[in-house]
RNA sequence: GUCCCAUUCGUCUAGUGGUCCAGGACACCGCCCUUUCACGGCGGGAACAGGGGUUCGAACCCCCUAUGGGACGCCA
């Protein structure tokens, strides 16, 4: 694809823009009858299906409904390091188990694939080429050293860390031997050094950002793939996306990409920022603090229906207030303007209540059963605990005591439990939080990986493995004497498993200010 | 550090200038129901961040301050 003149356009979509800015988000009109509302969601396949992505599938996915639209899933998978054909997997099974079903994606099609982006070849290389053409980017060729000391040279000015087209350029003769000599490069936009931009949410109405906060974003990064504002934007205008329902987070990369539409001449699709689901603390909802796996919810014994009924309770109200509605409700009671912009804590008890509900209301018997089968009495599910429980009895009813924490939540432990734990307090906890923390970060959730990720601590501790599981035993199957811990925590999953060494981080008193510093200090030194 | 967004009970929220000495829900507490525990029913405490305006009148509009959050990556 090289020629500029053959890439596909979509020409049938008319997008009304917001005409009136100073009037605010009530009395402009965001749709037309005669527009066909298009919404997306994107999420990008690096990890666990986040609760965060659902909940912005779930508005997307009711807007595009309540206006007789499509919605669309796109899967961003540009960052090459980290996107894993297994992770996608898995979102698209969440967000199908939710009920967030989708129009046109990867895996059922649609008109303007592929839905991949890591399929659509060289067309970003290609956007990108054309705007270099325009004089609109740059191929820039820095080197990361550069950067650094550019981006201190600001901070020590007590500027923004913006990095501007003038700050990048390169004394010519520089810029040409670096060329020559074929220097790894990126391919960056051309940015106003100064002057506002004002763009327009529907929520919000206008906001106004100076020019002088935006950088001279990459948009091809030297591996030759495009960043997510570069095929974002070329994707959501070829796909005939005409709103952008996304997370507060894109507020201040906004003007980029409206930037890049006015670049090249597209239509730009009506924006809308949700609000950011939030930690009790109040704080981005994280793994680090939270179960943010959707795989955790439905381990738990959570109903899809109660979880997304939950998420459309999050800063979004039903007009006569009810709080238990279906999905099929909320598309039809839908109302954008309902959303309230403050951040809401995704509350635990809430959800759980709410499960509860479902559970007694809307479940007959023969439903009851079948939840529970499909949950986790299953032949796939129970077929991976057989061998854990084959060589530990001799009465099939001993299986339900000894495997009971596979079908289970949080174990009831206490503190005493952990008596026979020859180890200090300190040690103890910092045990434990040492292998959250490790969990956090394995990329796989494999029992190899596990088992090296244990052995690892286990050698920093000076413990033997026996000594250092001990209390992972309890903490994982509430038991002192169960079946084996590491094959536990395999099927468990990372969610659950982190959750457990939570909850009895808890029981144990819990980590102080103080000794989660020290615990930080030396954990990073055993990095 | 710079900018952006937000701010109603502990938490989720209703409220878009008078109908609000602020309504509902979760959680908590009490009572009732009940052979236990739940469920269910009834009741209770609990909030408009602060200060200035505008207005006959402000939770609601404007400004300032405070607090919280977000962004500032060859992550998305």
């Amino acid at each position: 694809m090289n020629d500029a003149g053959r890439l596909p356009l979509v020409g049938q979509v008319r997008i009304m823009r917001p005409t009136a800015l100073a009037t605010g988000p009530d009395s402009t009109d965001w749709t037309k009858d005669d527009m066909t509302v298009r919404t997306r969601i994107a999420p990008s396949p690096t990890g666990d299906p986040h609760v965060g992505t659902a909940y912005i599938a779930l508005f997307n996915l009711c807007f595009a409904r309540q206006h007789g639209g499509q919605f669309i899933l796109r899967i961003e998978d540009t960052d090459q390091v980290r996107s894993t054909a297994e992770s996608e997997q898995m979102i698209l099974d969440s967000l199908r188990w939710l009920g967030l079903t989708w129009d046109e994606g990867p895996d059922v099609g649609g008109p303007h694939g592929p839905y991949r982006q890591s399929e659509r070849g060289d067309l970003y290389a290609e956007y990108a080429r054309q705007l270099i053409e325009a004089g609109h980017a740059f191929r820039c060729y820095r080197t990361a050293e550069e950067l650094d000391e550019l981006r201190e040279a600001r901070k020590a000015a007590g500027m923004h860390l913006a990095l501007k087209p003038a700050d990048l350029a390169l004394p010519a003769e520089e810029q040409a031997r670096r060329e020559r000599e074929g220097w790894s490069h990126v391919v960056r936009m051309k940015v106003p050094a100064s002057g506002t931009c004002v763009i327009d949410d529907m929520l919000r109405g206008p906001i106004e950002v100076d020019w002088a906060q935006v950088d001279a974003q990459i948009l091809l990064k030297s591996d030759g793939m495009p960043t997510y504002h570069l095929a974002n934007v070329v994707d959501d205008h070829l796909m005939g996306i005409t709103h952008v329902l996304r997370g507060e987070e894109w507020i201040n990369s906004a003007p980029k990409h409206q930037l890049l539409y006015e670049y090249f001449g597209w239509q730009m699709p009506v924006l809308c920022h949700m609000p950011l689901l939030r930690n009790p603390d109040k704080s981005k909802l994280s793994k680090r603090k939270n179960p943010t796996s959707i795989n955790y919810y439905r381990r738990m014994g959570y109903l899809p229906q109660a979880v997304t009924n939950y998420l459309g309770r999050m800063g979004w109200s039903m007009p006569d207030e009810r709080e238990k509605f279906s999905l099929d409700e909320m598309m039809a009671h839908f109302d954008i303007q309902r959303v309230s912009l403050g951040g809401p804590v995704f509350d635990l008890d809430k959800l759980t209540w709410l499960n509860g509900l479902y559970i007694r209301e809307d479940l007959d018997d023969a439903a009851f059963l079948r939840a529970l089968m499909e949950w986790a009495f299953n032949e796939e599910y129970v077929s991976q605990i057989l061998p854990q429980v084959r060589t530990r009895v001799e009465t099939l009813s001993q299986v339900a005591p000894l495997a009971g924490h596979f079908f289970a939540g949080l174990p009831a432990i206490e503190e005493r439990d952990f008596d026979g734990v020859k180890l200090g307090r300190e040690d103890l906890l910092k045990l434990l939080q040492f292998l959250v923390w490790r969990f956090e970060a394995v990329p796989a959730w494999h029992k190899e990986v596990l088992l090296a990720e244990v052995k690892a601590l286990a050698g920093h501790f000076q413990l033997k493995m026996k000594e250092f599981l001990a209390p992972v035993f309890i903490a994982i199957t509430g038991s002192s004497s169960s079946t084996s811990v590491m094959d536990a925590m395999a099927i468990l999953g990372s969610d659950m498993t982190r959750a457990r060494l939570r909850h009895a981080i808890e029981v144990l008193g819990g980590v102080s200010k103080k000794q989660a510093k020290r615990f930080e200090k030396e954990y990073r030194e055993l990095q």
